[in-house]
DNA sequence: CAGTGAGCGAGCTTCCGCTTGACTT
């Protein structure tokens, strides 16, 4: 008799479902989603792959129809559940109860296509009962709900997808910029300019040991003189050092608190007040994931990867409940285990009397789970399954089982205690705590290892005294205080602001953290997370013209939307249509702001150490470096933004910056120079110069590196009585002799390359990548002309005379099979592109003609295969540029570069006026229109050819 | 703004949120 097929979305929890469902059924996993939007280019189905918006994988221009794939290491998994579908009796679609799992349910649906009956059913605990009852209340999937979801994907696609590439364009390749990560990291940068702007002040108290009349001892602060309270840190501006304005308070330097303590130290004192207040203090609430994160990294030193993978292990072998939740709640069986613990391990006296529930706290919580528990309806304690746990997951099991058993224990009772104490015109005070009945506290202490430890540490015993008491002094001193910057986030601090914004889900907070270290905008320094200036150059950006994306309640006001969708109080569509369309929508803006964003003022990063220094910090193509005047040196990679200050800028520049004298020949005496040039980083001695290579940095450069580099161009020897020189050019290093040459293969090769070498290199015809370059393997086929493999400029190829195609990161050229080749020939195989006014006779009115039809004469090249993103603007018969079209492109030049086409092209003048204008030599700026002229026309080729 | 021998098969990078395995040494 077939089977109800049940699909939940972890392979765990199946397992668990299934014993408790019966033979009747059977439980699979969907795995998480099954499909998503392409991830790139090479996920699009060719049929799809011409349109405009192939890339964003969302049919903007029709209602924003998503383009979903079963990504390739889903297909296997697809398949198997689709077999299953046929064979059940009835399908019951049990992934999570919340947007993401109504999604998910709805991708089964429309992806295994069932053709018996289909049920939807959700629980929030995984006991046997809950099941039992859930599976008796199916309902239908909710359409809205997979709207919101979809509206949510889609929006957030269209927000990395659009502005990552403003970024590389204008700052950096490989850059991202989205909805969470790009909230994330500026909560660090403006954390780090906070500390920027800090100034520090300095301030001192007093401090005293005291003596009852019984001769018990007790210390106390000086709080107040003269009937002015005295100045504490939080008195202090943060940006001026200086006490606030309003503040009525009494600051003391050193010298008037020593002054102060000769004063005092013989005085006699009196108690003037005693105060005693019971306090109660309740249990946190039970685990949830970004709780268990921040307590991991507190007490276990974990951070959010370490604990979140130990987590998934203790859930997979069935010692903890699921670990992605925002839910506090604890299931009735939970909450009576718990209890029955409590009253077993700690007596009935450390029972709360009542089942404690806590209130949900994530803003946005989607509650699909319940709070992280041991798992079962009895707990096992930690000395239980030490045996069958390693250390990390031992530690981890504990700290679940404490706060979970905690979360039902009494409150903890005690009393605060104030003591003042009078001395001539001076307050003293003294404060103490006594914990009459610990309660919760006997388990667990938050950020603490050792319970017990931490009770006796939260005990300040004050000895009895009562107002009008008399004590002695018996030690007095001065004590020293600077205010602090406010602290760094650590991965537990950041995830906590992240979910109290809302921002970012319990699946993916620990790998926000991830991404924002691989992009390049945070490194780690122990536990403090620190932003790079790449990601100051990115979120002054991001601030400056995209403000409303970096909002820290942009995500909150989605979810409003996303509620209001999910209610069905509003579509999904025009929802996007208004956030990509709309008049101040995406895609106008970032059309508007690509003109508009200067990458030159974006790289520049304000510094207010070095304000009025003329020293500026700039993000290059290489990292960070300081510029004064003509002076320029690198930063280093470990230094923090906040650490630097105007002596140790000094100090780099002062080293000579990376211009600098390395040393002198100890032949001639001559100065060796490290420079930055036009052409890039160089070393000088006298008239000879050489370029750095790419595995060179002029930071990193050295007298004997810079010596050695000097020796290029070398005499390699004579052939057919000619001198063969190695040389450094502009397309890297080559061979010369007469007016023959050879490319060399590396670097360092100029330095090695001998005249054995160097006549091989020569007797062999030259190399033309592509044509004669020998292919590494040649694969023949019956039935196809052959396939080879070839080495170029970008790595390993194919081709067949008339396709070409790449191979992959990760596809290994030698290890290629026949029929493997063949696969990739015909899904990757495409002429290779026509180059300018070259266009192939050949090319066929094709389907991508279409495209032109709103020029009638466009001509066969344009809309040629080989060149299928050509715009319907026709380019030009001569593919030539003329001012109007580069003039957009100014943005790629630098200031100088950029004032002198402008007065030469648009006011007319003669560079030989211009040039001494802006302090240049003629020839120097003749030599710049060349430059100018190939900067601007490479950026209109691109431009045109997107 | 150092000074230099050509001609050439590129495509891709990126988002957030669900969830686990995995080429072999």
């Amino acid at each position: 008799m077939a089977k109800t097929l049940v699909i939940v979305e972890s392979p765990a929890k199946a397992k668990t479902i299934e014993k408790y469902l019966g033979k009747d059924y059977q439980v699979e996993s969907s795995i998480g989603h099954i499909r998503d939007l392409p991830n790139s280019a090479s996920e699009v189905p060719e049929q799809f792959k011409q349109k405009p918006w192939a890339s964003l994988g969302i049919d903007v221009e029709h209602d924003f129809k998503p383009l979903y794939v079963v990504p390739s290491e889903k297909k296997k998994h697809v398949a198997k559940l689709k077999a299953l579908v046929k064979e059940a009796r009835e399908v019951v679609l049990a992934t999570d109860d919340d947007r993401e799992g109504e999604s998910i349910a709805w991708h089964l649906f429309q992806e295994l296509k069932p053709k018996v009956p289909v049920k939807r059913m959700v629980f929030h605990e995984i006991t046997p009962e809950a099941i039992r009852n859930a599976i008796q209340h199916p309902r239908q999937i909710d359409e809205n709900l997979v709207h919101a979801q979809e509206a949510r994907r889609v929006l957030d696609r269209l927000y990395g997808y659009e502005v990552s590439p403003v970024l590389w364009r204008k700052v950096a390749p490989k850059l991202s910029a989205g909805r969470v990560q790009s909230v994330a990291t500026r909560l660090l940068v403006e954390r780090e300019r906070e500390r920027m702007r800090f100034r520090s002040a300095e301030f001192w108290s007093l401090e005293g040991l005291f003596r009852t009349l019984k001769e018990e001892g007790f210390t106390a602060a000086l709080i107040e003189v003269g009937g002015v309270r005295l100045a504490t840190g939080k008195d202090f501006d943060a940006l001026t050092g200086e006490l606030k304005p309003d503040a009525k308070v009494v600051l003391l330097k050193q010298a008037d608190a020593e002054q102060l303590l000769q004063r005092l130290k013989a005085a006699q004192f009196t108690v003037i007040s005693t105060e005693e207040r019971p306090f109660t203090q309740k249990p946190y609430a039970p685990f949830i994931t970004s709780s268990l994160q921040q307590e991991g990294s507190r007490k276990l030193g974990f951070n959010a990867q370490r604990t979140m993978r130990t987590a998934q292990r203790l859930y997979e072998n069935g010692y903890i409940t699921y670990m992605r939740t925002d839910s506090t709640t604890l299931s009735k069986e939970a909450m009576e285990a718990a209890r029955k613990q409590v009253r077993q391990m700690y007596g009935d006296e450390y029972l709360h009397p009542t089942p404690r529930t806590y209130d949900k706290k994530a803003k946005n919580a989607q509650e699909a789970h319940e709070a992280i528990r041991p798992a079962g309806s009895r707990f096992r304690t930690p000395q239980e399954v030490r045996g069958e746990l390693s250390d990390d997951e031992f530690k981890l099991y504990d700290l679940i089982w404490k706060r979970t058993v905690a979360s039902q224990m009494a409150d903890a009772r005690g009393r605060r205690m104030q003591v003042r104490l009078q001395g001539l015109d001076a307050i003293f005070s003294a404060s103490g705590k006594t914990i009459d009945f610990p309660g919760f506290l006997r388990a667990y202490v938050e950020g603490s290892d050792d319970p017990e430890a931490a009770l006796e540490d939260r005990e300040v015993i004050l000895p009895p005294m009562q107002k009008g008491d008399s004590v002695r002094v018996k030690d007095m001193r001065t004590r020293e205080h600077h205010t602090q910057p406010p602290a760094r986030y650590t991965e537990a601090s950041l995830v906590q602001a992240l979910e109290a914004a809302g921002i970012g889900r319990p699946s993916t907070y620990a790998s926000i953290i991830s991404t924002i270290q691989d992009r390049g905008y945070v490194f780690k320094r122990g536990t403090a997370l620190i932003p790079t200036w790449t990601a100051f150059a990115t979120q002054a950006l991001l601030e400056n013209h995209f403000s409303r994306l970096v909002d820290y309640n942009f995500t909150a006001r989605m979810e409003e939307d996303l509620d209001e969708i999910a209610g069905g109080r509003k579509e999904h569509v025009p929802y996007l249509q208004d956030f990509y369309f709309g008049d101040e929508g995406l895609k106008s803006q970032i059309q508007t702001q690509m003109d508009q964003i200067d990458p030159r003022a974006i790289s520049l990063i304000p510094v207010p150490a070095l304000v009025g220094s003329e020293i500026e910090v700039r993000l290059g193509k290489f990292g960070a470096y300081m510029k004064k005047g003509e002076v320029s040196a690198t930063l280093p990679n470990d230094i923090a933004p906040d650490e630097l200050t105007l002596q140790q800028a000094e100090e780099l520049l002062s080293k000579g910056g990376d211009e600098g004298i390395l040393g002198q020949d100890p032949v001639t005496g001559q100065d060796v120079v490290a420079k930055a040039g036009r052409y890039g980083p160089y070393v000088q001695m006298g008239e000879k110069t050489a370029s750095l290579f790419p595995t060179d940095s002029l930071s990193a450069m050295t007298l004997e590196r810079a010596m050695q580099l000097l020796t290029i161009p070398r005499l390699v020897g004579t052939l057919d009585g000619e001198e063969v020189w190695a040389m450094n050019g502009r397309y890297g290093p080559y061979l010369k002799k007469g007016k023959d040459n050879r490319t060399l293969p590396g670097h360092e090769s100029l330095f090695t390359v001998t005249v054995e070498q160097a006549q091989a290199l020569f007797a062999a015809p030259k190399s033309r990548m592509g044509q004669s370059a020998a292919p590494l393997k040649i694969f023949e086929y019956p039935d196809r002309t052959p396939i080879q493999v070839k080495v170029g400029r970008f790595g390993p190829y194919l081709t067949d005379g008339e396709n070409n195609a790449y191979l992959r990161n990760g596809e290994d050229a030698h290890s290629l099979t026949a029929e493997k080749t063949r696969e990739l020939m015909a899904e990757r195989g495409k002429p290779p592109k026509a180059r300018a006014g070259k266009a192939t006779k050949k090319a066929a009115p094709s389907k991508t003609s279409k495209t032109s039809k709103t020029s009638g004469k466009a001509p066969a090249k344009a809309a040629s295969k080989a060149a299928p993103k050509t715009v319907a603007k026709p380019a030009g018969e001569t593919q030539k540029a003329e001012w109007k079209d580069l003039k957009s492109h100014l943005n790629v030049l630098s200031d100088t570069e950029r004032q002198l086409i402008v007065a030469l092209r648009e006011e007319n003048k003669k560079a030989e006026d211009v040039a001494p204008e802006l302090g240049l030599e003629v020839k120097k700026a003749k030599g710049m229109m060349l430059q100018i002229s190939k900067k601007l026309q490479e950026a209109w080729r691109k431009a045109v050819s997107a």
